[in-house]
DNA sequence: TAGATTGTTAATCGATTAACAATC
DNA sequence: TAGATTGTTAATCGATTAACAATC
């Protein structure tokens, strides 16, 4: 199976919403790439691709087969290892992401967060008592802690990054408006919510 | 000028982050579509042509003037309007976005912060005292908001939208991990943090 | 001038859609 | 059986990249 580009990721997760927010997997049940694609707004034939790259087959008349789709979506997406996270930035975005309860569905289970400024450190936040930034490396090594979540302002991400970087994190989950400079090996997700903002804003001035 | 995709619009946005963060604007200064590509990782092309079909004329041997760059993005993507929203939802994300003044370079004024509970309604969040949802339409149409940022839990979006809608306001930004039913006249606009992590765990997941 | 950089046309590439025989 | 739905091949479409003459 070659590597999946991100929209057919995009779209694999979304199937799995459509299916696990509309659809009973019980007895068996069957789902049909028409319908899927309805829903979806997207063409049929796609559906069926995308379902065929993760390896699913379906039956001519009947579709495929609900409960398969829905664990193979999560067995290829990952949701079925443990990924241990510690978030860095214990504002009001760290506070929700930490707190944040929906993501363990993911597998994502977020192990600590981290602050520096004293008003912050040893408050408690969801169920996470907030920590000094001087512990991050000893508790994300014992921890075998494989992604950080990037919530602290600019000027402070590249050093955060580099932190975690050293302490043998294999993948940035960056919130900061600011280019992360890192290793080829790691991998960054940039979460810059001013591109959804333009996006929206550009056609809100063209839709008077 | 035909009417921008996604991801023209998005390398717009970058476009401008690039310039705005490490290049001097001054004294009519230049950048070639070369260097802005380099450090985007793009086929320089690919950057002249966005900015011909922004209207955008650079000069063989010297590049693009800055200044002009800068501004005629800001213009392209209205960030130079002003556009009034309210927050519904005055959670931890909600009180992040209320109070994130990064939004204001965007053209984003938030007008309003809403929720209906009764423990976050009098409360300060940023510069905004929380008020009841009963309120909302009342503000909304008083104030010409035009978009509404939705950071409710899931089970309340639809609702929310709806009064929104019922405002008369023309576009969502829907943080909940639901999907929004409303007229074709208003641009919804989802973020849905769990695209975004899935796809760092499908990265991580075969890192090893 | 020489050469860096543009703007534009043509070629390539990949993703989406259409067509349709196979199947249950 | 008839017909809905699949899987796959071929056609289309659009976006990205290459090529290159024009220009300052």
């Amino acid at each position: 199976m070659k590597s999946l580009n991100r929209p057919t990721l995009e779209r694999l997760l979304l199937y799995y919403h459509f299916i696990d927010h509309h659809l009973v997997a019980e007895d068996g049940s069957t789902v049909s790439s028409t319908r899927i694609a309805k829903f979806m707004d997207l063409d049929d034939t796609q559906v069926r691709k995308d379902l065929a790259a993760i390896g699913l087959r379906g039956r001519p008349r009947v579709g495929f087969v609900i409960s398969e789709v829905k664990s193979r979506i999560r067995n290829i997406l990952g949701f079925e290892e443990d990924y241990r996270a510690v978030v860095v930035g214990a504002g009001r975005l760290g506070g929700a992401i930490a707190s944040y309860s929906e993501f363990r569905v993911y597998g994502l289970d977020i192990v600590a967060l981290f602050d520096n400024h004293p008003d912050k450190i040893g408050r408690t936040i969801g169920n996470h008592v907030v920590q000094p930034v001087s512990q991050l490396q000893t508790i994300v090594k014992q921890s075998k802690v494989r992604l950080g979540v990037i919530t602290v302002p600019a000027e402070a991400a590249q050093d955060v990054a580099e932190k975690l970087v050293q302490s043998g994190i294999k993948a940035l989950w960056n919130f900061s408006p600011k280019n992360l400079v890192v290793p080829k090996t790691v991998t960054v997700r940039d979460e810059h919510l001013s591109v959804g903002l333009a996006d929206l804003l550009y056609h809100l001035k063209r839709s008077d």
